[in-house]
Order: C-alpha cells, then structure tokens, then sequence
DNA sequence: TTGATTACTTGATCGAATCAAGGATTATCG
DNA sequence: CGATAATCCTTGATTCGATCAAGTAATCAA
C-alpha cells in the first residue's frame, strides 16, 4: 500500500479532489523511490542532505525520533550514499553529509521524479499562481 | 516520520504549496488516527467498509498486495472492528465489514479528520471550485 | 567539580509492505 | 465428467519505518 491515505468521507468535492492529489503524489514518490532501490524515508533524508546536517537537525526536521534517523542513515551509509563524521565543534553532534555517489542518486531521484513538476506544468503560469495562492490559503 | 514525503527540490512555488499541502494532509491524517489508537492504514481500511468487500477487493482498491490486507484485516478484527465472514456467493472469498463499533470508531475518526474540511473552508465557495478545478487540471 | 542537559546510539517491539508458497474453492476445457 | 488451471486468501519469512526506554559520551552550568 503506496500511502494509504484514501479518504473516509470527502463531502465536497475540492476535499475529493485534494485527497486525490495528496493520493497520487505520494504514490508517485514512491514510485521513483523504489526505481532507485530507495524507501521514501531515504529518498526524503538524502535529499534533505544539501548541506551537512547534523542527526538532531534532520529528525526534527521530519518530525520524528532521533533514533529513527540513526537507523535511516545508519542505511544510506551502508550503500554508500552518505557519510557520518564527528563533529569537530561539537564532538556527542554527527554531521552526515552525501558522497559523491549520494549526489549522484540525489540528482536522479530529483529528475525520476516527475509527478510533481509535470502536475504543475498542466498549468499556465497564471494557474501555477492561483493554485500557489489557493493552497497556501487553505493551509491557513 | 509522519510521512516522509519532503521534497529534494521544489523548483517552483507552485510545487512548493503542492509538497507543503500534501506533507501537512499526511501527518494530520496520521494523527486523527493515531487519535483513535489506529494506525493509518487500520483507519484507511476501516473507511472502505462502508459497504462489505472482499479482502481482494480492499487489496486492489489500495493497491497493495492481498497478504498485506489480510494482515490489517486481523488486526481490525482482533480490536472487534470488523468481522471476516465466508462469502456465501464464492467460499475462497471472505466479506470484511464493520462492526457497530467499528462505525462508531469510523465515524469519530471522520469528525476528527478535521483537516480537509478545515483547509477546503479556509475558501469561499468560488474558490473552492477554482482549486478543485486546478488541481484536476494538474491531476491530468 | 558536580550535576544536568544535549546528541546520538542501542535494543526491543510493533506495524506495514512484499514475496514465496500453499490450501481451498471455483472455472475451464478436453 | 474429470483433470488442470485460475482465483481467493492465508501463512511464514524478511525488510524497513516508527517509537520507546535506556544508555554512553560530551558539553554546559552552578
């Protein structure tokens, strides 16, 4: 089950069609995840690794356990995608940044991963706007 | 990890208000269900039993793989949610459906599901259909 | 310096997901 | 009709994500 969001009740219809959207985008991602032999969770952190980033900074980030991290990492380092070093001003921190190797599979994740690009590109400029404005309105 | 579903690149606004929306409908969805002690998946197939299905059915509806649905379907069934019965029609097919407690349980977590509805009322009705109508657009 | 706090790891447990394999029932076709 | 195939679901094994409790090491604060 890609993400089992699917909805109980949509009373309206802009609510269908946001679950909708919501459905089809994170099968999506998942989709291009798994084409790189990657779980979601380690195409979210790699691609959360632009910068070096410290264990504490990525689990509050994704709003979840640091020790949770320590495994996702503890995984992406074993491929060979990202490395753990100490930190040299804070040596209990760990800065985990992408090799070479994890740019590379950062970069094509980015590119296999179309959906997002391509749902917005069935829009006119003005539409990519008024959907921009539109959702940022309804997330308050 | 709510769902972890935090974009590599978001090259546009407009895909950025799409992440933002999508990430946010995911951890609320999870926690309405963690609300209720279900996990999101125990909370997406309790929402699909409106009507009695077949355990196939459930599967193809989520897209996920019959053994996997046999698993939450025991788990829903061990909290006296749902019961599993011998389809008369096909005895190879069992029908899944609610319990009255199991509506009860469904019908909180649709009050408790606030997020949609809240999002969607942030707009007026004509925006409402204006974002319905872009994000089919974008859906293709 | 002592004690608390911070940053991360480890180990345990649970649930979701997927795959391979198998039992039971039904459908098909010679 | 009867053998074979297909369908529906379950079981068992494995992997991963998520969370919790507990622990280590380093830093900070009194």
């Amino acid at each position: 089950m890609a993400v089992p969001n699917k909805p109980v009740t949509t009373s309206s219809e802009a609510e269908a069609a946001l679950f909708d959207m919501v459905d089809v985008y994170d099968r999506a991602y998942e989709v291009a995840a798994a084409g790189l032999s990657l779980s979601p969770a380690q195409a979210c952190v790699l691609g959360r690794l632009g910068e070096r980033r410290g264990m504490g900074a990525l689990a509050e980030e994704l709003g979840c356990d640091a020790s949770n991290i320590t495994q996702i990492v503890t995984r992406l380092e074993a491929l060979g995608l990202v490395t753990r070093e100490p930190d040299p001003r804070d040596r209990r921190g760990r800065l985990v940044a992408r090799t070479p190797r994890g740019d590379e599979i950062n970069d094509r994740f980015a590119t296999d991963f179309t959906f997002a690009r391509a749902a917005v590109g069935r829009l006119s400029p003005a539409e990519q706007d008024q959907l921009t404005a539109l959702l940022r309105k309804a997330l308050g």
